[in-house]
DNA sequence: ACGAGTAAGACTCAATCTGAGAAGAACATA
DNA sequence: TATGTTCTTCTCAGATTGAGTCTTACTCGT
């Protein structure tokens, strides 16, 4: 039975309802560490414990509930400046009956990546959301430790087969500073000579500004290219993860 | 906000509500073509079109809504032999308002991949269902088109980097039924040879029985060797789709 | 101003992987 | 039996990979 025609002879209260809500696994790149947005939690259940940002669907697309909810989080305005930059995709949704102890809620869980992003706690809705370090970012409310797990799977594959790793840095860039963005988010340093070598050869990464940056490293080193998003929407061929036994089964 | 500090203050009257679906797209192949599980509408809206099996969600997970409402429609029934060999994960929600004229409905897409399944007119539940070939299967009711779309790029996807493609054979297959399977979800023919080193060098792809197929091809050849799927959980190194510019940007 | 340390970028090299093709043997059908 | 198909293995040239070296340019601390 499809879902229009069971809709037509629908009795409204033969099911419990079920309340939908949007959770936003929002990443950004702090002092070369992943963190990740969370927000305390004041009143019960989970009261003291940290939680994902998010909230209910309300007249909207689901697009439009996460990213209203991201932005009332942060403290920053949709479609202003730094939000404009940010890389919004859904993720999955999570609907065990029980996830939540009150009632039965499905949720729509989005994954986010921002440039750096001011501390939240400038705002006022703001106050009580920062950015956490993924490694501590433990122990969380409700299923949200399996969210953000899956969130960190997604975004690791993510910056291996597209140039979303572009969306973590300034609208202008180095291959270095590329470079640190793909070890935060992989946890594990990469070979630079070849990590340079591979991103100028896949076509639409990045082109070229044909300006460099105005110093040298923080400690030491030459001045560095500057280069932009380039058009690519997929990498071919894709920047792979280092080889790890413990993935493959 | 977060979704419970809200839900604490919730006035259930103040939203409309939102209904929950589960909408299955099941893949299968039949005579070498890859064919999509549809219904027919008996009732308005979009009376005498075609759908993506679906209903509501009750009092179960996710998971095993898919799983009942593709029981349903195929007439098996879960833990019996057949849908037990499914392989059924979650593809992604939908909800703009709108998608359904008559009440805002989200619906969470599954993705399913099954052997070669019996035709459904046999159950009686099942009547108006039928597999259809995906390039046959246009003009879906409401935004199936789309989800059936994603499905497809997803199954395509999957098959390069797991062994999904297991889940769409019997138990034992050659690696020439292997190839045909791959041929049939990309679309394109792939070189016999090279699939053939590929497949065996991938480490726990697939293991071999030490029997051979009773007799050979229907139009001639030897008899092959015969093989199950193996333990890997992932392909390393992947087993890439021919490279095509279109996929690119 | 100078020396030590760091990083960008270009290069080398061997090992591996890839796509394309060829070949032999086994098997089906007409 | 003749013809065509498929399985399986092999070859080979070209591309890609990981690891390392080298030069140059820069920052920082002294």
């Amino acid at each position: 039975m499809d879902e229009a025609s069971y809709l037509a002879g629908y009795d409204p209260g033969r099911y419990p309802s079920i309340a939908v809500t949007v959770d936003v696994v929002a990443l950004t790149i702090r002092d070369g560490r992943l963190c990740v947005l969370l927000v305390e939690r004041g009143a019960p259940p989970f009261a003291g414990q940290r939680a994902l940002p998010g909230g209910f669907v309300k007249a909207e697309t689901l697009d439009e509930a996460a990213l209203r909810e991201l932005g009332e989080e942060t403290g920053l305005k949709p479609g202003e400046g730094e939000l404009a930059r940010v890389h919004l995709e859904q993720l999955r949704s999570y609907g065990d009956p029980g996830r939540d102890p009150r009632m039965r809620i499905v949720s729509v869980a989005y994954l986010a990546f921002a440039p750096s992003l001011p501390d939240p706690t400038a705002g006022s809705d703001a106050a009580g959301a920062y950015w956490v370090p993924v490694d501590e970012a433990v122990g969380l409310a409700f299923d949200h430790d399996a969210v953000l797990a899956d969130g960190l799977e997604r975004a690791r594959s993510k910056l291996e087969y597209t140039p979303l790793a572009t969306a973590f840095t300034a609208p202008e860039f180095t291959i270095g500073d590329l470079r640190q963005v793909y070890a935060a988010v992989w946890g594990e340093d990469l070979h630079a000579g070849n990590f340079h070598r591979k991103v100028l050869s896949v076509p639409g990464f990045v082109e070229s500004t044909g300006e460099t940056s105005a110093r040298g490293g923080e400690r030491g080193g030459p001045k560095a290219r500057l280069y932009r998003a380039g058009d690519a929407k997929l990498l071919h061929p894709a920047l792979l993860r280092p080889d790890r036994e413990d993935r493959v089964r």
